[in-house]
DNA sequence: ATTATATATGAGCGATCATTCATATGATAA
DNA sequence: TTATCATATGAATGATCGCTCATATATAAT
């Protein structure tokens, strides 16, 4: 009885033309799976506040973990994860690693979100 | 704060007038965390799914849950995520629920995330 | 009224994630 | 070489998250 409910729904719902029309209209986009990682990414404080410090310079990981005033290990495993979506480029300088944005649609997606937060709030 | 690993980096890292610099620069944006909570609810498959499917039309429960093809019940709690976030509105229709985008920022977030995506594959 | 349908929601479970701790790697300076 | 500094990483842990199941609510039809 629980397992039907959801046939039953899929051949009962009140629009079978648009869900068609719907279905073959989503076949083109990107793969979302790949979007929502993008997202998900995106999805933690941490890591916009180290995108928000590298839009406005690069800068060492030193630099970045005093800036957010955390612990070292916790920055370099976020950045890990910045670098591993292509979000942030490294190069080595010495002693040090700098970081900086590798890709200007994510200060535009940053700008953007932000943008919409602002509208929210009024 | 109080570890001393972290006073002693702030003391000794490369760039301390980056550093303040920076970190003036940054107060003024938008609360990274509200900013962080909007692209986290946007960093799930589900919900991009369903929100692809809203960009091409108004729908009701009924319709995206057979889209997605899954659980009418995870299909209610992800709208209520989306609803929630104000990223998607309802509207009642009989016994139907009709959602659709709330605003057009987010579509213009999901494009823009698209075609970071897209680029990255080649 | 009762029954059926559409949607919403609380609890529980397994999976994922962000951080901390300890340690490893790599580069510079002595 | 050895010592020190900057960064990276594996393991462990507590928290969060998405889904399922069961059930609740609300509307429509009979």
């Amino acid at each position: 009885m629980q397992e039907h409910e959801h046939d039953r729904c899929e051949e009962q719902c009140i629009h079978p033309d648009v869900v068609e029309s719907v279905r073959t209209q989503m076949l083109g986009s990107v793969p979302s799976e790949e979007l929502a990682q993008l997202f998900k990414v995106l999805g933690d404080n941490t890591r916009i506040r180290i995108l928000d410090a590298l839009y406005r310079s690069e800068l060492c990981v030193c630099d970045i973990t005093a800036l957010l005033g955390m612990n070292q290990s916790a920055v370099s495993h976020q950045l890990r994860v910045l670098r591993d979506a292509r979000i942030v480029k490294s190069r080595k300088q010495g002693k040090n690693v700098l970081y900086s944005l590798d890709d200007e649609h994510i200060s535009e997606l940053v700008r953007m979100g932000s943008e919409h937060v602002r509208e929210l709030r009024r």
